[in-house]
DNA sequence: TTTGATATATCGAATCTCGATATATTGACA
DNA sequence: TGTCAATATATCGAGATTCGATATATCAAA
């Protein structure tokens, strides 16, 4: 079986149902990039904002996203920073990026309408 | 911090978000067995047809789900088959295990609110 | 000058799913 | 009668992921 890489043509519309936590933080970061470029610690602070509280990243767990996805060419950073002062890192979705985003939203969808229909069950 | 244990009053409508498919597993398992009861191989069975596909369960991650709902009192199973022959384990759903559903499915809710809240971006 | 927020990064422990493996029953088909 | 596939439960190791801690450093405010 070929492997699957991020991004990949292969994925299609499809989330991996075994591991929705990172697709989850995924689409959260993509989404959260699709208007204007940001550094990491801004959108943490930002989904966290927006949701209410609902997601948080933890700083262990934001870090290694956001290098995986650069590595996967989903998002591009440039680091940024008068001469010797604070550096951030500041990062841009990629063309690429845009279509898994909304290649992974359509996937969501798809789950969401499944979810539901089932355990709808819970309220009859 | 009070290590919280699963169906423990503390857990009121929250959903862990940093574990999502296994609490997605767990709500499907007891919706599915909130009007009948089933064994576990046809719980799995039910799912998969239901969803079209979209949810399956590898009978590694099934047994080990279904033994930690039994210990946390959320499911009971009673083994049935005629005098040694094939035994079947049949669940049943508690009436703990009906209000822990019912707390999750509020908190899946809110997931999916405060979710096209922020992935919505990427449609506009 | 000291504190807390900002900013990035990595590591180990704990947890979870996957796929393989094991064992046994049952029904269908040749 | 024999054999194969589906049914049925169970456990284990490998791999992946998140959490919380730890580390380092800048910046602004009191």
């Amino acid at each position: 079986m070929l492997k699957k890489n991020l991004g990949d043509d292969m994925d299609l519309s499809n989330i991996d149902i075994s591991n929705l936590t990172r697709n989850l933080n995924e689409i959260l970061i993509l989404a959260t990039l699709f208007l204007e470029k940001k550094h990491g610690y801004q959108i943490a602070l930002d989904i966290e904002e927006k949701s209410d509280g609902v997601f948080k990243f933890n700083h262990g767990t934001l870090y290694p996203i956001l290098h995986k996805l650069e590595k996967a060419g989903l998002i591009k950073g440039t680091w940024k920073g008068e001469e010797s002062t604070r550096q951030r890192k500041y990062y841009t979705i990629t063309t690429k990026g845009r279509k898994y985003a909304q290649e992974q939203l359509a996937g969501w969808k798809g789950f969401f309408k499944e979810f539901f229909d089932i355990v709808g069950e819970i309220e009859k």
